[in-house]
DNA sequence: CACTAAGCGAGACGGTACGTCGGGTCTTGAC
DNA sequence: GTCAAGACCCGACGTACCGTCTCGCTTAGTG
């Protein structure tokens, strides 16, 4: 029952992979995008600033992009950012709205944060280009934030909090959708006050009753 | 009293403009975008398309993303598409409900429209990642149509359709929000169903009475 | 009667060039050749050394070696090393031995000169391996100096010196090819006394009478 | 009283090396330069359809060109060129204008025939341009042949043929140096009839008596 | 009606980065 | 300790575009 060679052409063998080359480069491809912006930064400034030849990057990655978006995968899961949230999941106080504006207040500040804002603002921008990316963006960072939103919601739902017939999963957008509109399209400020009120208006709807 | 000439250096003379020149760059533009892509697209390229020098291009905007904004823009004004909406105004039935699942209905189909797609898709990332194109991008192309929004729940709110309180700069983005970020992150297909329920959720919000 | 445009795809506009671009390329690349050996002469460095882009060399030249060719040629065409014995002519004293000992020293000299030597062997050899290029060599730098031993060794014949059934096209051969094959081997030093003795073994033949 | 190990560093320990390697590398090699040229043929090239490490072939020899030249001198060792040839010696039937011109008329057909003309023109210009290499395959290759001639032609001079104060090392690039020069040079081609001509030239000389 | 003076098509230019190839070194695991 | 395999750092390849810069050539508007 012997295990069949990859199919694939020319696939390197992963076991060999230098740790050290990986790490030098992402830490490379993250100060450089900070200092010089998505579009200033190249695959041989990266390879340059972390002692790589440019070969070993294209040896396992695609592109450009696919450094950045597991660079910043690889950000995520070292500085706690989402794994750590994702393990704990949402706050359950027992009062849906407060737990809600926190997490949208969390998320605002995070947004605002100059760390993580250029690189986030570029992968987004390259996600919403090449599918491809796009696809791993979301399926490695963004899906499993939402679930967190889910589960939260749904929990609130059995509890009577919500409405018995929401899905949660088009509910969550009502909080998400309109700070992400406001933050990729810079058309209004993102504060604390704006993350509020739209929990309101999300919970309690616009319609007089 | 005879005016001066412009004070910023190499000012071209708007009145000698070849108009020719224009329509074919935005014709070029927009066609190689379409069949390449965006990231594909190169001033060069539009350029040998439109059977125009680059310097023609360079002498009128700044950057490929100014072109094709410009571009788009002419597009958007020619068939009508957000201009037309513009002029007219959201529907009002008296019904806001049903108005407003016509008009994401109809944005809903604009968004999955493949000739809209790639050059809106582009114009946005590189919006994001721009903030100077992005701030044309949302003045010109976005915000009249949210302002129609505003209107629209103004009038419903003055009509005791909408609480009194509700801001509705705020409240438009409860529906134009989730859709926008299922577009552009492809989390979800956008149906028209799904427009539907976006705005019973957000009419009456999510939270038991 | 039009001249018609030239049939190859992609010619650059001649008309156009830049003269001082060429001459620094030629200036980098002899010096660069000289410092360093053609083997390690790059055109990445040509291009830098000269102040040039890339692809101004890549536009006019085909290979390393054309440019080379073209840079030699030219020194040549400068220092007038070929040219102005080609407008003179070899000497014609009536001695035909000594007028030939004169010029063999005359080359056993140049070919021992460290300024032609190593861009001339660097030549050579790529012209021993790439057909075109020393089909273009030996067109433009040894054809002529072979054919004023052809026109000296006819007034030779003429003036009863040489026997009247040689040809001069083989019989320059022995004068030359001997010379060339040392020199390109080296498998002798090369001086004046063997340039000496080369003569008199070629003019009089090695049997006994 | 142990003999120490030798003191260059890394010397490899030439006992236990791989004959099977040696030859598959030799064959490679070959075939390469057969197939593709000199100057496409790789090291990498050679190690893959080998089937060889790559640092089988480092460890064992400092060049591309090296391990060219003794692939070449294992062909001829083989396939009995030189060798056989050296061996036995130039044929001496007594009329050295007719074994001159049989031993030229050889070398012709050898300098023509495609299987050798690739490889040879290839380590004669690599010699040409790296004196180390050069100077091997003059010792090894040309040298043993060349020193034929010289015996033929002492014979020559003791049996009352050739003039008696002839030099025969000087004698033999009479006839050695011009087809060579033609060869390498491809100024004329190569023939049974200009090997024939060059015999005659130069035993006996140009000059009018 | 000539005479500037701009816009224009064309494209050469100095550059930067691309993605690939190969050089020569080093490491791993099998023999 | 050699070997096959191949990852690694590095330097150069030849190409694609960038944005700038001349070139003639229309094409107005002015003197």
């Amino acid at each position: 029952m012997s295990e069949p060679p990859a199919a694939s052409p020319r696939t390197p063998d992963a076991t060999r992979r230098s740790e050290r080359s990986r790490r030098a480069i992402f830490d490379a491809a993250l100060a450089l995008v900070g200092e010089a912006g998505y579009a200033r930064t190249t695959v041989e400034g990266i390879a340059a600033r972390a002692g790589v030849g440019k070969q070993t990057i294209y040896r396992w990655w695609p592109s450009k992009g696919a450094v950045l978006l597991d660079a910043f995968l690889d950000l995520a899961g070292r500085s706690g950012g989402a794994e750590a949230e994702t393990a704990g999941g949402l706050p359950d106080t027992g009062d849906l709205a407060a737990d809600l504006k926190a997490v949208l207040r969390a998320t605002v500040d995070e947004l605002n944060d100059p760390r993580f804002e250029a690189p986030t603002r570029a992968l987004t921008a390259e996600g919403v280009v090449d599918p491809e990316l796009g696809a791993r963006f979301v399926e490695r960072l963004l899906e499993p934030q939402l679930q967190l939103y889910v589960e939260r919601l749904t929990a609130a739902r059995e509890a009577g909090h919500v409405r018995p017939g929401v899905d949660p999963r088009i509910a969550l957008e009502l909080f998400v959708g309109p700070l992400t509109h406001r933050w990729l399209l810079r058309t209004r400020p993102l504060t604390h006050a704006y993350a509020d009120e739209l929990v309101e208006y999300a919970l309690h709807g616009i319609a007089a009753r």
